[in-house]
DNA sequence: ATAATATATGAACATACGCTCAGGTATTTG
DNA sequence: CAAATACCTGAGCGTATGTTCATATATTAT
């Protein structure tokens, strides 16, 4: 915490003046996004979405679901990962909403849960391709 | 892993071939989004990046940095962290090129890296927001 | 009912992560 | 030069996370 001299409420220490945020090239008009700074508990329940998408395994499991509805047998195949594990972030998945599913007979047949998901995982495989 | 009866080279179990997935809805003509399945290497990469925004102090980091160019001790001050641990993760930041920096004397002004950044933030917050 | 299949779940273990603490580098001031 | 400031970094500790293993539940077949 910079020991400010006077008057200086808050911000940068004293001194140098010179060059406070010479920040020139701004973001566009700024587009609300809501509370600021971000509110501790939102940052929390948005770390926890990010934590989500924070794993290899789910991340191919939404690549999967991504082109199609799939059994859970199939997505632990077509990972080579075992119907344990893959049923353990299924649930990950679906508690944070990431898919849904349906059953039919024994099968349960899982999917995104809605085009917003295939887009966010759409545009970072694009930003990380660059 | 699903003991197939005979010829079935993989996919769902046998027998009940009267529900194989009915996908109607299917998403829109499917953008390219590179190899799939997503290989395991790509998805490593991809969960870090993710792994880098879940992180409540990182996102509120990102939160005030939306708005302004800020220097470290600014940072810890507005967040009530301690500058070591700003310090450390502005480095998680850096390494992962969510932000960039400058020094001017012994201060040192980070911002985020690109519109990008700002782009996926506020893209989840209104996500989360509904 | 018994067996087999498909999936879910709890415990346990190894790993990864974020914070604090102590100390280090670089820059400015006296 | 020494002291102060702004920031960085490594080690260590407590906690969280992902996997495996064993077991449980539900559905279908015999």
């Amino acid at each position: 915490m910079s020991e400010v001299g006077f008057m200086a409420s808050e911000s940068s220490p004293k001194g140098t003046e010179i060059d406070a945020p010479i920040c020139d090239e701004q973001h566009e008009p700024t587009r609300d996004v809501g509370s600021f700074p971000l509110e501790v508990e939102d940052s929390q329940r948005m770390a926890e979405f990010f934590a989500v998408l924070a794993d290899p395994t789910r991340l191919r499991l939404i690549s999967l679901l991504s082109s199609s509805e799939s059994c859970v047998c199939d997505l632990a195949e077509n990972l080579s990962v075992s119907e344990s594990a893959v049923s353990h972030q299924l649930r990950a998945l679906r508690n944070a909403r990431l898919v849904q599913y349906r059953k039919v007979g024994r099968q349960v047949f899982y999917r995104l849960h809605d085009h917003h998901i295939f887009d966010l995982y759409a545009t970072v495989r694009e930003h990380l391709a660059e």
